[in-house]
DNA sequence: ACCCAGGGTCATA
DNA sequence: TATGACCATGGG
């Protein structure tokens, strides 16, 4: 079996074993990019908060969060943890909207560009250019993080020295380039991180344990 | 009293 | 290139 079988093995394995996990239920686009920035390093459940007083505040929209100041922004999305930086980091992604006439401008672009375009953001760096390429702009560009890279090193996939760029290709070259595959695959691979693939090993068995080498104890 | 969470940046060496 | 410090809240 070639790595790219492989890899669709494992999502088949995975879906099978945990359902879809219907991930990122934003109301627009711009919630969901937003969401991208302040779950970094962060329980989700905390970046909900934050942005459920955005909404409440009335300005999860573009154009009313630009009237705010970064000491303003701070204020609500502090729950997120990290606010001041995430604070300034918003308002640096409003200035990426800005520079392209709006959200949907700068989501037109090709998926190369945005990308480029989203890296060049101080803040943003690669999984979350590509969280927000993938789940709020529906561009086919799949997202590694640190559960993937553990996951696939205890599979014996990879040795998990490999760079960012080297996984994501990796993936993008086994898989169907399928933005709904991208998303549904990395959401379980979070999803079986947090309950079989700690940090710390300690798991006897899991949906993956026949290919795990850790449970085989290798 | 820990540990950790859907990262990224910057200063060192 | 590669570590370490830092950012900060809330849940288990």
């Amino acid at each position: 079996m070639g790595k790219g079988e492989v890899l669709l093995a494992i999502f088949r394995e995975l879906l099978s074993a945990y359902g879809p996990q219907g991930w990122w239920p934003g109301e627009s686009a711009f919630e969901v990019a937003v969401g991208a920035i302040l779950t970094q390093a962060t329980n989700w459940g905390n970046a909900a908060r934050a942005i459920a007083n955005l909404k409440a505040a009335g300005v999860l929209s573009p154009e009313a969060l630009s009237r705010l100041s970064e000491a303003e922004i701070a204020r609500l999305i502090r729950p997120a943890g990290f606010f001041r930086q995430k604070a300034r980091r918003l308002r640096a992604f409003l200035g990426l909207i800005g520079k392209h006439g709006g959200l949907e401008g700068l989501f037109s672009l090709p998926l190369r560009r945005l990308r480029e375009e989203l890296l060049s953001v101080p803040g943003i760096g690669p999984e979350t250019a590509d969280s927000i390429a993938l789940y709020a702009a529906g561009k086919p560009s799949f997202v590694i993080d640190a559960y993937t890279r553990r996951i696939l090193s205890r599979l014996g996939l990879i040795r998990g020295d490999e760079l960012y760029e080297e996984l994501k290709r990796m993936f993008e070259e086994s898989l169907p380039r399928d933005p709904d595959l991208y998303k549904e695959y990395h959401a379980l691979l979070v999803r079986h991180g947090k309950e079989h693939c700690r940090a710390r090993p300690r798991c006897t068995d899991c949906p993956l344990s026949a290919r795990c080498d850790f449970v085989n104890g290798k």
